[in-house]
DNA sequence: ATCGAGAGTTAGACTAGTCTAACTATATAT
DNA sequence: ATATATAGTTAGACTAGTCTAACTCTCGAT
């Protein structure tokens, strides 16, 4: 089939916020996260229904079919290999790999990506810690990392995940110098959504929210 | 400004059409090589013209102006960078490299660009032997190479500049085993538009007509 | 100098993806 | 149980790039 990047982004979309939110994928979260307008979206999902890529029910929700969740599998392993390229090769840092990604995964071929795996020596993951599909599209093993939510104060771990899609955790994470190899101290898990940690770089404070800190995983250095 | 992908074909179609027939670009011209019809074409030269991209002349014929050429030679610089990228380091044939090329040129950015120059050891020539113009878009000096009409039969050659953009010539190039490196004996230069060499690799005569055999440079071995 | 073949343009229609405006379904609070 | 705020859909319009059909210009042959 002959796919449109932008009916392949709606498909990306929707399987990241099946992902993030674990409720049914309504029209207005599509339509906040692509920033189009829900009318817009109401009818890529009647397109993309036809074809068989999603099952959407009108008033209610869309999720993708089988067909679907594969033809963005294939996004995902460009875009994560295209990710490891740019950093470990170009030299680009971690916040900023991301929308040249995602750009480029649209538009490489089956054919460039093994080729890709193989210079880079297949890798199962990305230099975010998440995970690259194999050339069958099967997701690797889960990551073994532990959000740093599930940490008590005191706690020191090095970083291995971040959340890096919104620009604004991102950024946020990024100034804070929070990243990737990042050693930092879990200093309070508070009640009210917030996780506080000091990492060892510039040995600073950084409050994060509940939301935020449950997407960054971490591999334990001293308890 | 914001150039869509087609119209940046276009220009670059301009671009090529211009060099390869010495004589103003006519509409059909364009075309033929993109495989549109001539009121598409008319229509989108109306555009570029309006953009100050190209002087086009209603039934005269169009160029491109030092914008539009400007807009090219990115294009063509990310082009030989991601070709030379392929070939020598995702092991791509030099017959193989051009269409992936073709595509991704629009979408890299200029960041990446830069930063893939860099990782190439900022080369001069791509792997046909065309060049790649500077960052700032100024083209190399002159390729040294001479083309395959100027030489004597008998004259050993090694092939250094191959054309590639059209599938038939780079394909009866590739079933021939003639390209970039390839050792020759030139072996009748005729009058009837024709050249025959014989590879060293092959020891087979190969016959090329003469558009073709003026687009192959070569390096002397012996005379 | 003119005529006609062929190249080129104009007119009008179609698609995908977008929008705004108007309408409808859902679900929550009473 | 119902009203109403909110989310979602339908209707209709717009743009870029494409097409076909119909018309017009150019230039070489006479």
């Amino acid at each position: 089939m002959d796919l449109s990047p932008i009916a392949e982004d709606y498909l990306k979309t929707i399987y990241h916020l099946e992902d993030e939110n674990g409720r049914p994928v309504r029209t207005g979260d599509i339509s906040t996260a692509l920033d189009v307008t829900s009318p817009t979206v109401t009818s890529m999902l009647d397109s993309l229904d036809e074809r068989e890529l999603v099952d959407y029910t009108p008033y209610k929700g869309v999720e993708l079919t089988d067909r679907g969740t594969e033809t963005v599998l294939q996004l995902v392993r460009n875009h994560r290999l295209l990710e490891t390229f740019l950093m470990e090769h170009l030299d680009y840092s971690w916040s900023a790999v991301h929308d040249e990604a995602d750009c480029l995964e649209h538009y490489v071929s089956d054919e460039f990506t093994r080729r890709l795996a193989t210079f880079l020596g297949e890798p199962v993951t990305d230099p975010h810690g998440d995970l690259i599909p194999d050339s069958d599209l099967k997701m690797p093993e889960k990551s073994p990392y532990t959000a740093l939510t599930e940490y008590e104060p005191g706690d020191t771990v090095t970083v291995e995940q971040v959340p890096h899609r919104d620009p604004d955790v991102r950024d946020y994470l990024s100034r804070h110098r929070i990243g990737p190899g990042t050693q930092l101290v879990v200093d309070e898990v508070s009640s009210i959504d917030l996780v506080t940690v000091v990492p060892s770089t510039t040995e600073t404070s950084v409050a994060l929210p509940t939301h935020v800190a449950r997407r960054i995983g971490a591999r334990v250095v001293t308890k």
